[in-house]
RNA sequence: GCGGGUGUGGUGAAAUUGGUAUACACGCCAGAUUUAGGAUCUGGUGCCGCAAGGCGUGAAGGUUCGAGUCCUUUCACCCGCACCA
């Protein structure tokens, strides 16, 4: 019995794949319990070390489950469609198909050689037919609902037929895109394409014209968390604002529902607020305003309805649909003006400087309350897209309205007196009414209020909720995504596929590249033309097969239904959701949605399907650059300038005989292989850097004991770096490290497979949780590894003698030594539950630390540590467990008992504590009671010499915990 | 600006939720063993002090017999959102 894990990592894996030790039966006779990981998108790169962090830890909890006799679903697939995919095909001619099939091979092993305890007979992949026909189906289902607000769920489209036919729209309370009126006169007499259109006014999955964010460089529009900064966030390519016809899904009717589900789910606060953000509800009022010359109002929202006998103007969007109208022949050209500014704007530049602008339209509002006159204006700072589009502009009262009238010369008119709130600002919601007629004398709240009940009672408006979420859009006229089920009749109506007919598959295409704003797919003009009328070629966007993924699982080669009621009946929704936080709030959002769609319609028995959510801290990794020199600038001020090895690929300063990504230094490589006469810590104008000496790398080439090849490899190119020299004549060159995100493009990918290699699977599992709290950011070190792994040794040293033989004896166990072992089940249970996995990590050392200070070697004791320990090192336990005669795999034997009456203490150490501050521990009998435990520490020597010459004024004896004098 | 989070030894981090601050590990120091060590084992290691003792959880207050933990104020850093009416 050798201690060697590579060839015991080997031997089992094999095991568990030919036993498929950890299929799950869908049996219903065990209680269930799901643990999902967030399914990867599988780039080229492959895994990285920060990747396994939550899959190791989601690996444990299942096989900890799995121990405790639940049958556990832990399944694992792939997110294969989308835009990286297609862009690395367009880039190397590789159909997206067969990268992604190669890349996902990659993945599957690499988790593989990580002893995941994944069912990988259930993975699903979104971009298999068979998969994305339900995909199709779903998205097919939601455009075939549309959304009662009365009775708060989506209801088929049929339905909304019949009122129409019955009733027109009088008593229609439905999710909308626009205020609509038709009565059933006048829907009988529509043709089937006016039909269609009223009905697209309501459908959950709608067809419109809306601004869109337009990706020119990527040929396609992109929703909004996939924009960062006026930026792609794939590629990094300008984003512009465009009206364009385009698909979206109505997630605004769900608000609200999206929101008060987060009371029931266990999330994170974080995560919870980041949410509740996204959604951005916000209650104020509606309010018309009569245009002067024209018959319909003008609308606005706002928080302050307090404020409204302030307001000294009104600004509508730039895009509002009424600008030309409004506009008076006079001000045409400053209106022209301004809008041509506001085109030349990205959204970059909006978002970098916020100036005051904004221009007249020449036209007038009245104000409701006191008729006053008042100009309207059109800015870029009042949105499209929130509200209304339009404000009623309050200076004294908005930090945003106050810049605009400084600016433009208009009336500022105070109505809060905020004199008895000192340091209030502008934002706080307090403050007295003045100069408003009804509401003088109000505070601000009890003002809103009124405010908002006059309006209503006149009619010119009433409260109102706003939501900042928009519908999500969810066209791309991308190739690699699953197209729309959609035919369009000759007159133009989108009719949805049969489910008979699904999936609706990708053409085989050449040449898929996008092309402004037209789909790829409008070429396959054998597959877009069909009997039954022109295919939509637009296709969904990657969120479309991710939002459901996790019922799939359930029931994966289902060809019937996306999965059988009876199945997701049993398995319910995820008891354990991990990922990465980077995707907490749209992924999980979008599929929530789903979810709650599904539900409306009977197909999932849950109202969230996430129970619990974890986010696993990023590990970051250095990000290296080389420290190329000093430049003078003409003031005479010092620039360094580094190359950061991502650059170096693309930069103008060419660096010879530096191959690519070959400068992948981290610190403990440094620390490791470059002795300290090589590496000194300097900084270069406040950069902290390292210097590494040339005659001490010679030096170290002579170093046989030295494993730092490629380090003097790179760095022996010695010409390419313009060496500096210091002032004694010494070569260097100088490096900086930046932690940062672990990328391809920054050549810091840690790869876990070297570091399985050397240390075996287990001990990089339990390094990986060792490292700190799951949910915590933290940068990757390799420091520290050895410590796992000389208590792995140890711990198989317990087990085995000198000779390499096992040595367990069946001697029964000491009192202490069963104490030990049942602390040990005690901790680890609890923390696995509370995801402490490193905290279990070191109460296995500590257990194996006292058991092998008392020469433990027996059975009882040590049997019951293996079964214990399977879920953290599950190619060790798998081997002792068969070497002490265990039958089958530890993974399916049960999860030891704490049996409390070995935890149960004869004796309790109690800390002595005088003042608070604790002079010295005394023992007590554990049922000692207070008088006792008093009494006797009274009388103790040690004791009463703290108190001589003090008068005792308390006693506190808190049993079990600790004895207080309170001393004077 | 708004929202969320984090500040504890030289380092990664513990702390039964108000009860002996620094468990466990890295690193470092000393010793043993060894031809050698990126091996193994033993001991030591918060700071000041010769000691008695004192001081210590970003800072300042407060509540309490007792505060890393609760409250108030404040500083620093990280993440998310941001002209949201």
């Amino acid at each position: 019995m050798k201690f060697d894990v590579k060839t015991i990592d080997q031997k089992w894996q094999q095991y568990w794949k030919d036993h498929k030790t950890y299929r799950t039966t869908n049996d219903t006779t065990k209680p269930k319990y799901y643990v999902l990981d967030m399914f990867p998108y599988p780039s080229g790169a492959g895994l990285h070390v920060g990747h396994p962090l939550g899959y190791i830890a989601s690996d444990i909890v299942t096989r900890v489950k799995r121990q405790q006799g639940y049958n556990v679903l832990h399944p694992m697939g792939f997110d294969a469609f989308g835009l990286p995919a297609e862009q690395y095909a367009i880039d190397t001619g590789v159909h997206p198909s067969v990268s992604t099939e190669k890349n996902c091979r990659r993945y599957k092993e690499q988790m593989e050689a990580l002893a995941l305890s994944f069912d990988w007979d259930r993975a699903v992949n979104t971009s298999d037919p068979k998969y994305y026909k339900w995909t199709q189906w779903i998205i097919g289902q939601v455009f075939e609902h549309w959304y009662d607000n009365q009775a708060g769920k989506a209801r088929p489209i049929q339905e909304l037929r019949d009122h129409l036919a019955q009733r027109g729209t009088e008593g229609l309370d439905a999710a909308q895109s626009a205020p609509l009126e038709v009565t059933a006169a006048a829907w009988a007499g529509m043709t089937a394409k006016e039909q269609s259109e009223v009905l697209m006014n309501y459908r959950l999955a709608f067809r419109s014209v809306s601004y869109v964010n337009w990706c020119e460089a990527l040929g396609t529009v992109l929703a909004n968390d996939e924009v960062k900064d006026g930026r792609s966030e794939r590629g990094n390519h300008p984003v512009v604002q465009k009206p364009m016809l385009q698909w979206s899904l109505r997630i605004t009717a769900y608000a609200e529902r999206l929101l008060a589900g987060l009371d029931t789910v266990d999330y994170s606060d974080g995560l919870k607020a980041q949410q509740r953000n996204w959604i951005g509800r916000s209650t104020g009022a509606q309010a018309f305003f009569d245009i002067e010359g024209r018959e319909e109002p003008l609308e606005v929202f706002t928080t302050r309805p307090d404020t409204i006998f302030g307001v000294t103007f009104m600004v509508i969007a730039p895009e509002h649909e009424l600008v030309s109208e409004l506009t008076t022949p006079a001000q045409e050209k400053e209106i022209q003006d301004y809008l041509a500014y506001v085109g030349s704007r990205s959204e970059i530049d909006r978002q970098q400087e916020t100036k005051v602008t904004g221009a007249f339209t020449g036209a007038y509002c009245i104000n409701p309350l006191n008729g006053a006159r008042v100009p309207i204006y059109i800015a870029e700072y009042v949105l499209k897209d929130y509200g209304t589009g339009a404000i009623m502009a309050v200076p004294s009262d908005d930090e945003r309205d106050k810049r605009f009238a400084e600016k433009f010369g208009i009336e500022i008119i105070d109505v809060i007196d905020k004199s008895d709130y000192p340091g209030a600002t502008l934002k706080d919601k307090v403050g007295k009414l003045i100069n408003s007629d009804f509401l003088n004398g109000m505070e601000v709240p009890e003002a809103i209020v009124a405010a908002t009940e006059k309006l209503t009672a006149m009619g010119r408006g009433e409260q109102q909720v706003n939501y900042r979420i928009r519908d999500l859009v969810f066209s791309r006229q991308r190739y690699w995504g699953e197209p729309w089920p959609i035919i369009y009749s000759e007159d133009g109506v989108p009719q949805l596929v049969d489910t008979d007919s699904l999936p609706v598959t990708l053409p085989p295409m050449e040449d898929f590249r996008a092309v402004s704003g037209i789909s790829p797919l409008e070429r396959a003009t054998d597959w877009n033309q069909t009997p039954q009328g022109r295919r939509e070629t637009d296709t969904m966007p990657a969120t479309a097969g991710s939002n459901w993924y996790y019922l799939r699982y359930m029931d994966p080669t289902n060809d019937e239904e996306f999965v059988a009621k009876d199945v997701v009946d049993y398995w319910q929704d995820v008891d354990l959701y991990v990922g990465g936080a980077e995707h907490a709030v749209s992924h999980i959002l979008y599929s929530r949605l789903i979810h709650k769609f599904l539900f409306d319609l009977g197909k999932v028995p849950t109202r969230e399907p996430y129970k619990k959510l974890l986010n696993q801290g990023m590990i970051g990794a250095p990000i290296t650059s080389i420290h190329l020199g000093i430049m003078l600038s003409d003031d005479g001020q010092r620039h360094p300038i580094w190359v950061s090895s991502s650059l170096a690929e693309n930069s103008p300063l060419e660096i010879e005989g530096l191959g690519k990504g070959h400068l992948v230094l981290d610190e403990s490589t440094l620390e490791r292989n470059v002795p300290l006469r090589m590496v000194e810590e300097t900084s270069v104008n406040n950069e902290p850097s390292y210097r590494i000496y040339k005659d001490a790398i010679n030096a170290a080439q002579q170093d046989q004991a030295m494993d730092a090849a490629y380090l003097r490899t790179v760095l022996q190119q010695g010409s390419a770096f313009a060496w500096e020299t210091d002032k004694d004549g010494r070569q260097f060159i100088e490096l900086s490290y930046q932690m940062g995100k672990m990328s391809k493009r920054y050549h810091n990918v840690i790869n876990p497979d070297d570091i399985s290699e050397r240390y075996g699977t287990d001990c990089f599992r339990m390094y990986e949780m060792f490292l700190g709290p799951i949910d915590q950011a933290k940068p990757w070190s390799v420091s520290g590894i050895d410590g796992v792994y000389r208590f792995l040794r140890r711990f198989w040293g317990m087990f085995t003698n000198e000779q390499d033989e096992l040595q367990v004896t069946a001697a029964a166990a000491t009192k202490e030594e069963m104490k030990t072992l049942h602390t040990l089940i005690k901790k680890v249970t609890e923390d696995v539950d509370k995801l402490s996995f490193n905290t279990c990590i070191s109460a296995f050392m500590v257990a194996t630390n006292e058991l092998i200070k008392g020469k433990c070697h027996k059975r009882d004791v040590l049997e019951p540590m293996v079964r214990l320990i399977a879920p953290f090192a599950p190619h060790l336990a798998e081997e002792l467990f068969a070497a002490l005669g265990g039958e089958g795999s530890v993974h399916l034997s049960p999860w030891p008992e704490v049996e409390e009456k070995w935890l149960v203490e004869d004796s309790f150490t109690y800390p002595i504590a005088f003042n608070g501050k604790t002079r010295l521990t005394l023992d007590f009998p554990a049922g000692a009671s207070k008088e006792e435990i008093e009494a006797e520490a009274k009388d103790h020597p040690e004791v009463a010499k703290h108190l001589e010459g003090k008068t005792i004024r308390k006693v506190i004896v808190v049993p079990k915990r600790m004895v207080n004098f309170v001393v004077g």
